[in-house]
DNA sequence: CGGGATCCCAGGCGATACTG
DNA sequence: CAGTATCGCCTGGGATCCCG
């Protein structure tokens, strides 16, 4: 007999992926840019995130594949984030909890 | 011209509201139960909550209308917890997040 | 432009014990 | 059964400055 105790477990690994504060905020902000963004136009659309934050939040996107980090050679060079499948189907569901939250109450 | 700062700002509340670390799992846990739930049953669903912790997730959960709080006369005297309209239309969003979650990566 | 290095801080959570 | 009382911790995040 399988353990009750996993009921929550597809939560617990959601809340493990995109769980920081500021997760579904760089998630959205990518998404509403067609899926590409740059480092500070990610930090326009959070005008309160910090560098610090912004940097590490993205490299641990990228370590649980919801995001992809790539160069865009120039001057300067600019680095791009885009969002995977995955997380563009994320996307959606970020969409509906963001008009949920504007009915509710 | 309104504020780019906003952008976020559906996202910022929904997080006000269920961001603490258990929301979504006491949510998920009640409506598992057809919308109602005892404080213990809750327990059950979520073994690594502890019981201070459950108490002030559902108190304010209550004061911003996820749930409700009601008595059962008998004896013992027992509490239940239900969901609000609002709060089953996010539970729809919760389970397209943990099927989300199950099939990432 | 896109970060890294340091230092610091609060608050959310865990553990345990107890109660009406 | 359904919580409350204490206490301590630790991690995530804020502020600031700096660099290739």
């Amino acid at each position: 007999m399988a353990r009750m105790i996993e009921k929550s477990d597809p939560l617990l690994r959601a809340q493990k992926l995109v769980g920081k504060k500021f997760d579904l905020l760089i998630i959205d902000s990518i998404s509403s840019r067609k899926g590409r963004s740059h480092f500070n136009e990610i930090v326009k659309d959070i005008p309160t995130i910090n560098p610090r934050i912004l940097s590490i939040r993205l490299k641990d996107l990228e370590r649980n594949n919801l995001i992809t980090k790539s160069l865009v050679l120039g001057t300067p060079v600019k680095t791009e984030y885009a969002l995977t499948d995955s997380a563009e189907r994320l996307g959606e569901i970020i969409s509906e909890l963001k008009k949920w939250a504007e009915k509710h109450k």
